[in-house]
DNA sequence: TATGAATGAGAATTCATTCAT
DNA sequence: TATGAATGAATTCTCATTCAT
């Protein structure tokens, strides 16, 4: 990609994680990109638009580090386990743009449709929830919850290791115990 | 308190929950209160101020909910079960309030000072976290870390709740579950 | 008169000079003066109606010092000498008045018709100009300019009397030498 | 400097003239320079930022007009009357911008920064007062009174001069009446 | 006479976006 | 493709004044 597209989202990922889309204005992004005003708009429709492609860029990011060494044909506690510890993995590695993709994840800015194409992201992953379901794990919650709190402890998970600054093994301890937990508590 | 205060406070509940902090104008806010510009400010001071307002509001309605009826002299399993239960039974019965406290738990919009107040109001329950350690129930996990994931399970459980519009005894079930998942999880 | 229409002229005065009439609300009016919003209005019709009474009430205030003891058979020079000296003095004995009032007078807040009663206050000395021109002291020089001239040179004379503190003697010496300087300059 | 600037300066300075800067709204200055609302915000950082900007103009031009010509090596006394003279002859000429000056000097509108800044122009006037001082003109009376003297009574001067529309021979005569005035009275 | 909640016009400032060069 | 001055709608907040009690 050109260059000075990059420059544009690397200074946005930047300056919203520092202090909110909101609060950036996107005379501060041509400021820290060292591109003039109008520049912005010949590679983004608009502010809108540049954060739709913040968001895939992030989402991009994550999954490629996701399914880098995806086990196929593992069980599915194997396959889980696996992006399991690649996402905390990732998170305590960039927590600046985990916390933004976070952030991107739940505010309103994001369009349904970069929504939508984030989604093609995951299709390597897309047989694990048929698969889960039919092997029965979960007797009676509903799967729908089950990878809910998939999800959510995740991401407490890595909330947990980024505040605490785990590394080297005492990460992969705390990765491999809380998945154990969220493991426990839905197969127990 | 005065008529007019409730009023702005229910209009900026709905319309935050609807569209959010930032596209929510005071302008807009005036409107549905059907009160004009000026009558907001002899009442906040500011459009922050009205913001952790609204929080305080909300936290205080979600405490009282919990309060009521606290086992204070039961194990601490069964005071974690009851703000388990009534957190959840509070959200589902009241989903815009919830789902707007959420956000603004997450947002920077809450100034610190209102955070701090917010605990005031839990303080019927200070003693539950120090007796948990004390039990020695979660061996080997931090803390921290314990109460970090029981926060989101609660919220997965909560939103898996309003999202599929449980009640009844759907919903008690939901509950029990939701609670016994992160139970065994931590105590296993 | 009434004693809140004094507490509400008094508290102005303090106001006006510390921040200025722009920068005065009437709510911080009322708020010194300890009455109600609409309390101040049931007095003054306007604030604009305030800030002439307050002039009035300052001028009326310099005025009635300056009258006080009047030489009314005294040489030109001697009548002019004494409001040259009650007018420094009171300037130095009432700072905050003074300065206020010198800025009433150069702004525009105080209304035409306001000024135009000012003027009855100094009936006492209305033969004092005509009085002048016939003892032509100040032969090539017009009254007017004379008359404005004596204006501004008092009023330097005032401004350094308060700027450098002066009382007693020193305060007495400065105003007989600025008087001195003024009326050679005049009649040289 | 650039056009627009200069619009937006000069239609201040009318406006300030004519209603004071309270009562001159940003969006009466906009409308008389011809631009639009933000553009006034891309060229001052403020409507405080433009008066300063003003004041400095106003200065630079005024000190302008006294240093060309300016005797550095003459009497004390001929270069105070050169100032004397340019500067009366500028507020003949200019009287609105004088006027304005006037005011802005007077109010707290102008930042102390632009205050100091303003002193910068008046350097090559610097050695006045000290040599002043040395020649031991003003035996028994302080300096500072001196120099106030001198503004208060060159500003009756221009005062007179404009509002009696003094021109030519009458001005020059004016002038140089004022000044003997000025000195009679101190060196006396 | 005193009160003080309600009013709403108006003020300064911001900022995404455009477009002529 | 890059530039950056110009735009003007939109936003928050202020404050003199009114009026029902």
């Amino acid at each position: 990609m050109s260059d000075t597209r990059t420059q544009i989202i690397e200074a946005s990922i930047e300056l919203f994680a520092e202090s909110g889309f909101w609060n950036t204005p996107t005379s501060k992004i041509v400021q820290n990109a060292e591109i003039s005003t109008g520049t912005l708009f010949n590679y983004f429709k608009s502010k809108n638009g540049l954060i739709d492609e913040v968001f895939l860029q992030l989402q991009q990011e994550l999954t490629a580090a996701i399914a880098e060494g995806y086990p196929e044909t593992g069980t599915v506690k194997e396959r889980v386990e696996h992006i399991w510890f690649r996402y905390i993995t990732w998170g305590v590695r960039f927590p600046v743009r985990y916390r933004l993709l976070q952030q991107l994840k739940m505010s309103d800015f994001v369009s349904s449709d970069a929504r939508e194409r984030s989604w093609y992201e995951w299709s390597f992953a897309s047989t694990l929830i048929p698969e889960a379901i039919e092997t029965g794990l979960y007797r009676d919650v509903s799967v729908k919850f089950v990878v809910q709190l998939a999800f959510a402890q995740r991401d407490a998970a890595t909330d947990y290791a980024i505040a605490s600054q785990l590394a080297d093994t005492a990460l992969t301890k705390h990765i491999t115990r809380s998945f154990e937990i969220y493991w426990a508590g839905i197969t127990s």
